[in-house]
DNA sequence: TGTGCTTACGTCAACGTTGACGTATCGAGA
DNA sequence: TCTCGATACGTCAACGTTGACGTAAGCACA
């Protein structure tokens, strides 16, 4: 700037009025400045700008997600970088893969970044160590699981009413025995989706058969390997619920490789892009990503422009797809 | 920082020292500030820190993709992200949507962040607003599409070898009509899979058919109707090459609406998650996100350990993957 | 005892930019 | 002619941090 400011033969004052754009520089020396900006080919240095500035925003917005390799985080960080884009902001994403202390890494990095908001997906369970930096003015907004021991925006979706909407559109269909195949324990969402299973069963008076519920599934094999056990049971279900994307995948396997995909009833939870294309189409529990993603981004925007209300809970109601594979009746 | 001095009671610079754990500081002194940082709240200012630095490195790398909701560029920046955990660099996403004007504007946010480096998927044509940036040292690396007007790193499959294997493949099936549904015809891409296609067809002796060529296929339902329309010719094609993701989505449902999913043969470009449960199982050509997001990384961090070689072009080999649809015989 | 080295600090200026404020010039109006 | 206000600049310090360098104390060794 110093030198660009030499070149054009004026202070730096008056190239950094060029450069912003402020009145107090004649169509004579702005042009000046420019081409000799243009020259020495001159990039204005954003960091030492929000240094000096007062109210110095960084035009940074975090998104910690789960993946931002899967379709979910991917959707979501996509609709977010849209609702935020208009406002100039930018979105520095990164995946904590279930990782609490990744988490906590990239939360100190990005607040000495200063960054202007943080989106959270957390991997952690207790938030406490958020509340020093929400004092400090941080906007904070929690998406897809809730934020504990911080009070601040959130916006989820009825875990639990989804499954209950799942199981129960299972049960209405004669089934009986339905099995659930769960992601982690510790994952909340993950809890509220067996407890909204749990709940579906109470409600049409089934007993719970701890055997047709297995927890902690990790991936697609092990969901495939779990579905082939609970099919050799002397028992066996006939109607399952997955909690997840991948959980799905690896119970369709299972069943078409059993060659009962036309017999025994499936409902997802996640959509996914290809659902109807499967044979039998899926059934699934929606989440509206797209919806998810702007909510966050407007609530952010909301905090950015100051506003100062209550923490915001917004629960967002998922919605179930029939396509097929969740209507096979029993027997 | 200063705050923090003054209740140790101690310098700033030794402040500083203590928060970047330099030596040059007792035990003593330490903990005394850490414990003052601690009940001050304070953060340490990054921006601030990289302005006064010699090397100044922001920890930033910008990545440029077409869009992060889809499964490619997702898959890109996930990998892209882990190539570069290791070594502290955080990445800014942003999708372009193939508008030029979001490149430019986002590359020139990305400079004036001093970000470390450039990950570019381009929705540009001519590059050449990018050697001055280059010049002034920015690593430069260009993903799935080549540079143009600049000379830098660049991570790409061969989408005309990737195209030519799949209509060899089905041309090997018997097949004498081949169509092939191809993306916009600005995007580069687009264009080599169908010089791939027709390379193929030339190969096997075949004539090629204007008619069967269908460019700019902009989506799902597009597609669908493109398929639709093919399929009520008086001498209609018997397998099918889809461009791109979505057009492999819109033709599977044009095909099994018109209740010839088994007898027309069909290739996709691009893998998706679930192909091998669609019915038939989808025959695609796959590019390896995982490896290709690496590469990128990797010349990225050689470029920021100082490699001034001259720029690499990497080529990578997509595969077939044959899963059923791309297996159906003539007649 | 003097010399030199190490350790543990402190002082000062600078990184690139902008807010606050000062000044010179010019034209309008009394 | 003088004053006033507007316009178009310039000067200076400060944002939060760290590199360069200075210094005082302590210790080892000739």
């Amino acid at each position: 700037m110093k030198d660009v400011a030499q070149l054009a033969g004026v202070s730096v004052k008056t190239v950094s009025r060029v450069v912003n754009g402020e009145p107090g520089a004649s169509v004579e020396v702005r042009e000046r400045v420019l081409q000799a900006a243009d020259r020495l080919d001159y990039r204005h240095n954003l960091g030492a700008s929000t240094l000096r500035r007062k109210d110095s925003r960084s035009g940074i917005v975090g998104a910690l997600l789960q993946d931002v390799g899967n379709s979910f985080s991917a959707g979501l960080l996509r609709a977010l970088e849209d609702s935020l884009r208009e406002s100039g902001l930018s979105v520095l994403a990164a995946s904590l893969d279930e990782e609490p202390e990744r988490e906590r890494g990239m939360v100190a990095d990005l607040v000495a970044r200063r960054a202007d908001g943080l989106v959270l997906m957390p991997a952690s369970h207790r938030h406490e160590y958020l509340i020093s930096e929400q004092r400090a003015g941080l906007p904070l907004v929690f998406v897809d699981r809730r934020p504990h021991g911080v009070d601040c925006d959130s916006v989820t979706v009825d875990n639990r009413r989804g499954a209950a909407m799942a199981a129960a559109h299972l049960i209405a269909g004669g089934h009986r025995r339905v099995a659930m195949l769960s992601d982690l324990e510790e994952i909340e969402t993950a809890q509220e989706r067996t407890a909204g299973y749990r709940a579906a069963l109470k409600e049409a008076g089934l007993e719970f058969d701890p055997a047709l519920l297995v927890p902690s599934v990790r991936g697609e094999h092990e969901a495939s390997t779990v579905v082939t056990d609970l099919l050799a049971l002397p028992d066996p279900p006939t109607a399952f619920l997955t909690g997840r994307n991948i959980l799905t995948v690896g119970a369709v396997r299972a069943l078409r490789s059993a060659g009962l995909s036309h017999q025994v009833a499936l409902v997802g939870f996640d959509d996914f892009p290809m659902a109807d294309l499967v044979e039998p189409a899926l059934t699934v529990i929606r989440q509206d990503v797209q919806r998810i993603g702007t909510e966050v981004g407007r609530l952010l925007l909301e905090r950015l422009a100051g506003d100062k209300s209550a923490p915001k809970h917004l629960v967002l109601e998922p919605s179930l797809i029939c396509r097929g594979s969740g209507e096979i009746a029993r027997g």
